[in-house]
DNA sequence: CGCCAGATTGATACACATCAATTCTCGTGG
DNA sequence: CCACGAGAATTGATGTGTATCAATCTGGCG
């Protein structure tokens, strides 16, 4: 019934699991200049500041070089969700609706180059291979949040908390040890928590060895075979 | 603070409304032959058949001309996420990355155009302003997972509901009365329920008078504005 | 030092899941 | 035509994972 090989099974699910975070624009073919270098402006924003606000006229995007973006949307009555986190490389932004649906806002403090969406669309004319870029981008972006999608529709506390663990340290690999740019009620407005569960559930963690941490944004992943097995999933 | 209009977000906000569920490919320009006419091999599948699965090869997209798909993710113990379900008109199975990362299913009887991902590559460099159709459609699927984020993470059961059901009458026009495609394990999977607390929601719904229905299958949404209010949210 | 925001921990409440019957519809065969 | 069985939907009784409410603890900073 099922046609496929479980090699095949493997790999899309390793590349799943890369891509649990929005995931970098592919770097520019070999020894070519960036079409996009030329036409980026470079902008700070201090932590904590708003990037864009959901509704605003879509007139830029941006691509982070330092620091952490968070891409959320607030209810009226002060429920917040986040749909990702941008780190160096990402790209933001782009969308085809004239206004964004979501806002952006500084994590820590970020330092972006802003483009402007007519020129990009511009050079994207002249340059094929770019439209393929941004095209691949959106691909990622799209596959990270059906991703999502199954964390908050279907996984407990606990899955969430080991998926987002397991997708950090393979953003930032530098072997078990990870560093949280955002505080405690970040995470849980990304993982659809509260920030209590957040905390008693990596305490849960930590208590069991899986994980250790002195400062709460400074983690180690001591056995990430169970954090594996807890973000099961698919 | 916030830099902008009110009507700039009543028109974001419609314009979000009108994508919460997947969106129809724009159409070709006025009187020119859609490229991608020539590319497609008309294929159907019969309900509940898989037209591919999470983890094959992505060496075909697809177009709908008739019935609904769903895009799913089936856990190792049986939980089931619904990612999306695509109408006529809806482009699916467009990803850069190798494999699929969710399953695609046929809801009801289908009828789909069937792409080689290598020939409209083809076409695309060959075509920008395919590229561009191909962009902006990526855009809006992201745009509505998304909003379909804040949906699981954030909302009552109620909201996701009223949400579900003003997404639907918005994309079936047809006044007030929508047909649900799906059965209620599928919009239970969707909004990340189960089927008894869908079947709750709704018959509480039904007896204030807000919707009626006789069959499950044709629901009358008396109150629109009662349904509004409930689904909020943003 | 004393303040404050963030993090943690504890006690309790509740929305939704789970388990368990019915009921309803529809297709199938006697 | 009706009996039968199977799957879907609904409704009810109960359980539980996480939210909520409420302290307490911690570290940075004026």
């Amino acid at each position: 019934m099922h046609a496929t090989t479980n090699s095949a099974i493997t790999a899309a699910r390793a590349s799943m699991a890369m891509r649990l975070q929005p995931v970098s624009i592919a770097p520019a073919p070999a020894r070519e200049a960036d079409p996009l270098d030329r036409l980026g402006a470079g902008v700070k924003f201090e932590k904590n500041r708003t990037i864009y606000f959901e509704g605003d006229a879509a007139e830029h995007c941006y691509r982070v070089k330092s620091g952490t973006v968070r891409l959320c949307k607030v209810t009226e009555d002060g429920r917040r969700q986040i749909a990702a986190f941008f780190t160096a490389g990402d790209m933001l932004g782009w969308t085809d609706h004239g206004f964004y649906g979501f806002s952006a806002e500084a994590v820590t403090d970020v330092t972006l180059e802003k483009f402007s969406r007519a020129r990009v669309d511009d050079a994207v004319k002249a340059s094929p291979p770019l439209g393929r870029r941004i095209l691949t981008l959106l691909s990622t972006q799209l596959a990270s949040a059906h991703d999502h999608l199954l964390l908050l529709g279907r996984m407990t506390a606990a899955e969430r908390i080991a998926s987002f663990l397991l997708g950090l340290v393979r953003r930032q690999h530098k072997g078990g040890s990870i560093e949280l740019a955002m505080c405690r009620k970040d995470v849980a407005d990304y993982l659809g928590l509260t920030v209590e569960t957040v905390s008693r559930t990596m305490s849960a963690l930590k208590r069991k060895g899986i994980i250790s941490f002195a400062e709460p944004e400074y983690v180690q992943l001591n056995q990430c075979g169970a954090l594996e097995r807890l973000a099961m999933a698919a």
